[in-house]
DNA sequence: AACCCCGGCAACCGCCCCGTG
DNA sequence: ACACGGGGCGGTTGCCGGGGT
């Protein structure tokens, strides 16, 4: 059966919005809230159909809307959100506040995305084009690996999907919360009407993830600041100055405290990036290798996400070496993951998760990337253990980064 | 000055998901 | 179980302004 237009287009006003029917649109949200977006246009004297006013409305008009430049931070968060969860706009636009999923979606396509694809970095698959045309195989595995963390990060926002359902029965009316001038706290992709979800903890299973796995790379590498990332914003201050990836500690004191406020994490690649031509970007044959080892897996153990097994409050997890299930109705901290994981050892809790991720203990061949010492830091080079994993991990965001934010063509030997 | 090209962005379109009856 | 409506999401379009010729 067709389905019927969402609204009788005949008569209908389309194209650029005036200031006359934004006014109509923010003075009748402003005194009933949208309610039904259908009703809407009628009530409000607009000659337009409903979705226009809702997309007008959560794109422009809405008062918790930061425009204008996106600053660097907002550019890394993006490239980094959009390496792990694709083009999931309203997902990425979750963790940076203020500003609309169009909006990133517009700024990914005119600005991000080809400056990646200047620098020959494919921007579907955050790896560089000529690694992903040497073989077929390799470019499976690639993707394998982002689709670990994918699959994190789809399974988590499912759950806190059906979180927010649950609170929006039980929330107050939007015009309630108009009133009472809470336009800071919505989600950037949500209407107003809905709950807060706490969007700042979408990613806290990652960042609790990031904080458990990478710890003992701070042990070795602390002091390395040219190949360190470090943690900006709120979680600045929990840091060590000298910290070099984030170890959340404090996640939950980070993630609620980001209501009405910064509430994305933001990591800082703070290798030779700014100012500096030596080691800023790599090479092609140094990125190369970095992208290899960090590509290296093996698809035989692509952890399972078993959908049907996920209830309200938990994440399943089936890996080839062991099931998880997470709570998901809790803040992630590093600690927490550890003790919701007691399934894992302590002791190989890094080494089952990095299994996780990079899936290489199959080929175990990080020969390719582990042999090769990568200019970003220089440290640290082995045989396919954990830590190096974590190296390889780490070079991988720190070639996003350090190629996205210096893109001097001088330096870079692709083109 | 006129024309063309291109980049940026607001807005639209169609599909999909979910809740409800 | 099914149909339907509402809303969300991602892809795409088309307008507009600035720069180049």
């Amino acid at each position: 059966m067709g389905r019927s237009p969402c609204c009788d287009k005949v008569g209908l006003k389309k194209g650029p919005w005036t200031p006359e029917e934004d006014q109509k649109l923010l003075a009748y949200i402003e005194e009933h809230g949208h309610g039904s977006w259908r009703a809407l246009p009628a009530k409000a004297g607009l000659q337009r159909c409903g979705k226009s006013c809702r997309l007008r409305w959560t794109n422009y008009l809405r008062p918790d809307i930061k425009r204008g430049k996106f600053t660097l931070q907002e550019e890394q968060t993006i490239i980094q959100l959009h390496a792990l969860l694709g083009n999931r706009w309203s997902a990425i636009a979750t963790h940076l506040p203020k500003r609309t999923d169009n909006e990133i979606k517009n700024y990914w396509n005119t600005h991000l995305k080809k400056r990646l694809v200047k620098m020959g970095i494919d921007p579907v698959t955050h790896k560089p084009k000529n690694d992903a045309l040497l073989s077929n195989d390799g470019q499976s595995k690639n993707a394998a690996n982002l689709s670990h963390m994918a699959q994190w990060e789809s399974a988590r926002l499912e759950a806190e999907a059906r979180l927010a359902r649950q609170s929006k029965l039980r929330s107050s009316s939007f015009h309630s919360s108009i009133t009472s001038q809470e336009f800071t706290a919505p989600s950037p992709s949500s209407p107003l009407s809905k709950p807060v979800v706490g969007p700042t903890r979408c990613l806290d299973v990652l960042k609790a993830w990031n904080g458990v796995w990478t710890k003992p790379m701070n042990d070795v590498s602390v002091a390395n600041a040219s190949a360190g990332i470090s943690v900006t914003g709120l979680a600045r201050d929990l840091e060590s100055p000298t910290s070099t990836l984030g170890y959340f500690e404090n996640a939950q004191h980070i993630s609620t405290s980001g209501i009405g406020g910064n509430s994305t994490i933001l990591y800082e690649f703070v290798g030779n990036s700014s100012g500096s031509s030596e080691g800023g970007i790599m090479n092609n044959e140094e990125s190369e290798e970095d992208w290899k080892g960090f590509g290296n897996s093996s698809t035989g153990h692509l952890p399972e996400y078993n959908k049907d097994g996920i209830n309200e409050n938990s994440l399943s997890f089936t890996s080839g070496l062991q099931d998880l299930t997470l709570p998901m109705d809790t803040t992630w901290t590093a600690e927490s993951l550890r003790s919701n994981t007691d399934q894992i050892s302590p002791a190989n809790f890094v080494e089952t998760f990095t299994d996780l991720l990079l899936s290489n203990s199959g080929d175990g061949d990080l020969s390719e990337g582990g042999g090769t010492e990568s200019d970003n830091g220089g440290e640290g080079s082995g045989s396919g253990n954990a830590s190096e994993n974590c190296e390889d991990n780490k070079n991988y965001w720190n070639s996003i980064f350090n190629l996205v934010n210096n893109p001097s063509p001088s330096d870079s030997a692709m083109f």
